[in-house]
DNA sequence: TCATATGGTTACTTTTTGTAACTTACTCTT
DNA sequence: AAGAGTAAGTTACAAAAAGTAACCATATGA
């Protein structure tokens, strides 16, 4: 992230942010959350615990995470067809930073929603 | 953040994810990681840093980051005006949790960048 | 035969972002 | 004295992303 101080350096040339972007949205924390939790869910299940989540939103997120490496996708020609997420070995070793993050995020949640009201206020 | 596992409870619920989406947003990352970096910063360099950033979304992350608590803003009736941003000491706490989290992405970056090659092949 | 279930996709609407020009008020240049 | 420059934004308009809801194939159970 800070490798270059460059400013006048493009985007490209920071990959990390392309990364972070896609790992750290708020839908694909969620997911990942989830499957950190439960060794693995299917479509369904996991569009009921990601709440408030849509179809569209979800396929479009487990593509690319699959295609970063966090998550695996197994499906099984039975009918109806039954696919099953889970995460990678990778996906394991990222849900234990997030974890880090939303614990801290819990605990601080609060103070958060404290400062909000006193910045209402003036 | 898993604090209820009845996925049938609403998210107002679950503040947590509001506080996330608003700290951990792309933009605010970027932000508050600058701010960690130098410990001040004009609103015209800060948009340098934060490479891509527009003035409008500057401005909009900027209000809820200082609303939030994060950042403090201080204004020098100068002219032309002058305009400071800092981070506040729940930022500098926040920024030390974000600090672990870009270090795990620089290191895991190429990483992510294989996976997407690999996949891309298929 | 009709409803149900699964894992999505598609067309359409709404919300969010990005772009670029503009603002205010003073100072420096020509 | 006219015009440009500066700082920190704001505003109107265009583009992109997200949400909504209907639909698909296929088979099973009522």
């Amino acid at each position: 992230m800070f490798g270059h101080i460059d400013y006048k350096n493009p985007p490209e040339l920071c990959p990390v942010r392309d990364v972070m972007s896609v790992a750290s949205d708020q839908w694909s924390v969620l997911i990942i959350l989830w499957l950190g939790y439960f060794e693995t869910l299917r479509f369904n299940k996991l569009k009921k615990y990601v709440y408030g989540i849509s179809n569209k939103v979800l396929s479009q997120r487990l593509k690319v995470l699959e295609a970063d490496g966090y998550i695996s996708r197994k499906a099984y020609a039975e009918v109806p067809i039954r696919v099953e997420y889970s995460l990678t070995e990778f996906g394991h070793s990222y849900v234990e930073k997030l974890l880090e993050l939303t614990e801290w995020m819990q605990m601080n949640c609060p103070k958060v929603m404290a400062n909000r009201e006193k910045y209402g206020l003036l």
